[in-house]
DNA sequence: TTGAATTTTCAAAATATTTTGAAAAAAATA
DNA sequence: TATTTTTTTCAAAATATTTTGAAAATTCAA
């Protein structure tokens, strides 16, 4: 079964990239089944599809709702909740950066403004501590808006256009 | 003693946002401390500044070598190798990105080619998945050439009016 | 209400990563 | 060359993170 093959490549895959930048291994494998499951799935069908406990499932279900990255889904008739992926990758892309940003820049902009609050510039040595203080601020600031001003650009024409000369 | 302080407050901020995203706490303090040192640095005095072993040091040295973060300074009349970092802030994010994107992006966009290469779309299935993965493989590919361009980007018009604008 | 089904929690176990430090290798000196 | 200094390596120890699974909490139907 050749699909079958690709799929568990591509949650593998994932898996591992994840853990090689920061996330957690099960919760990116849980993201991947789900993204590429035409159907919602709960906690026991991802238990068994992926050999992992019901703790750990439910501990990445909801990691994975906060990213924003799946949706809980309540069928009728059904007492189990449901999970879906967001299908949109460019809106999953989206919400990793958000996430990431939210994570990454915003504690080191805190930070290096900390830092700038605490000290005086009234000696040569904390003139020069205080530049890359300064420094650091600067690109990272930078940084942040740059990725604030992609993350606004309306994906309609920022993205459709690049899909539509990447995809054929 | 305050500017000491506020150094300590430094690296060991440093240390503890790095290794929440992804990078080895050592290999930031050790960083840091060079950003942050006027002069040089040989390993025992990184050993005795941080109170870390020979070998943690050594193993980070050669890291931030190959990250592009810091250099080997030979003195002349002293056997021992020195250690500076790049001090200029600019640099040092542009390298942090491009090890990052190389990391990052470079193994997932290769990942998905795998994949679009060895599956055939001759059922609605197949078709499914690979429309995923085509959606990621694009999401990808846009994100690395954007990277790509910022950071080719002349740093002289790009950043030196961002310092100007946020310095002051 | 009660009780069965389901989800959540969290201490302990398993796993993974980082750090140590002493031995080996390499480099410099005499 | 032999000796000393310095760097590198890497198995074992320490630490940190993830996972488990059973108990507690919650939800829902009757």
């Amino acid at each position: 079964m050749e699909l079958k093959e690709a799929k568990d490549k591509f949650i593998h895959t994932w898996g591992t990239l994840a853990t090689q930048w920061g996330i957690n291994r099960t919760m990116a494998q849980i993201h991947s089944l789900l993204l590429l499951s035409a159907k919602s799935m709960n906690a026991d069908e991802i238990m068994s599809e992926l050999q992992i406990s019901r703790g750990n499932v439910n501990m990445n279900l909801r990691d994975l709702m906060d990213w924003g990255l799946i949706y809980k889904q309540l069928l009728p008739g059904e007492r189990k909740e449901y999970f879906i992926a967001e299908k949109d990758v460019w809106k999953v892309a989206k919400q990793i950066a958000k996430e990431r940003r939210r994570r990454e820049i915003g504690p080191l902009i805190d930070a290096m403004a900390d830092l700038k609050e605490g000290i005086k510039p009234d000696t040569a040595e904390k003139e020069e501590f205080l530049k890359i203080v300064n420094d650091i601020s600067t690109v990272t600031v930078f940084a942040d808006s740059t990725l604030t001003s992609l993350l606004k650009a309306d994906e309609n024409w920022l993205i459709s256009s690049f899909v539509k000369v990447f995809n054929r």
